[in-house]
DNA sequence: GGCGCTTCATACCCAATCGGTATTGGATCG
DNA sequence: CGATCCAATACCGATTGGGTATGAAGCGCC
């Protein structure tokens, strides 16, 4: 699992269609699905379930999401937090 | 920043040594000093100070330490509840 | 003071990963 | 039943990551 593939997890969860969170995210279509599904097989269980008008979250994916969004957020503060003390 | 990068910094930093860290993370000595060089370079701080004796945390990598376990901490968390959802 | 040891850093190489383009497969709707 | 709109697959070039070999610098011990 990559911080990348949670970006992209949480674009494609609000967007609800990899097509639009690929132009969201600036790459194309396939490796985002690619992604999507790579993290799907890396926590052994579809975060997404898969209509002909997009991308619905499932019950995990939203379990998830709230995890990925936490873990992202902590991330930015972990940034934040060793700049603000270095420009100190 | 990627979650290796993390791992790999909690590990330096327990150790106070990068060939010691190296071992227990099973790569190789160069790799991670150059993971741990990029991972200060990103950040704009220099998070180690650099002794002949080894690796000595910074007052700003001991604060990107404790953000740092926290992360990890977080992708565990997110990984264990999607497998125990999936699970039931 | 010089030799040797220990430590992190650099140079170079190869394999793995990532993103892009082109295309396919499948479901829905007119 | 054909057009359309999805995501998925195949293939390729570029980037990244880790490995081996080597260098540079500081410290300790004669």
């Amino acid at each position: 699992m990559s911080l990348a593939q949670l970006e992209y997890f949480v674009a494609v969860a609000e967007e609800a269609h990899v097509g639009r969170a690929a132009q969201r995210l600036h790459i194309a279509q396939p490796p985002l699905s690619r992604q999507i599904r790579r993290l799907e097989d890396e926590l052994g269980a579809p975060l997404f379930e898969r209509t002909p008008r997009g991308m619905r979250l499932l019950p995990e994916g939203e379990v998830f999401l709230a995890h990925a969004r936490a873990i992202l957020r902590a991330v930015g503060d972990a940034q934040r937090a060793v700049r603000a003390r270095h420009g100190v």
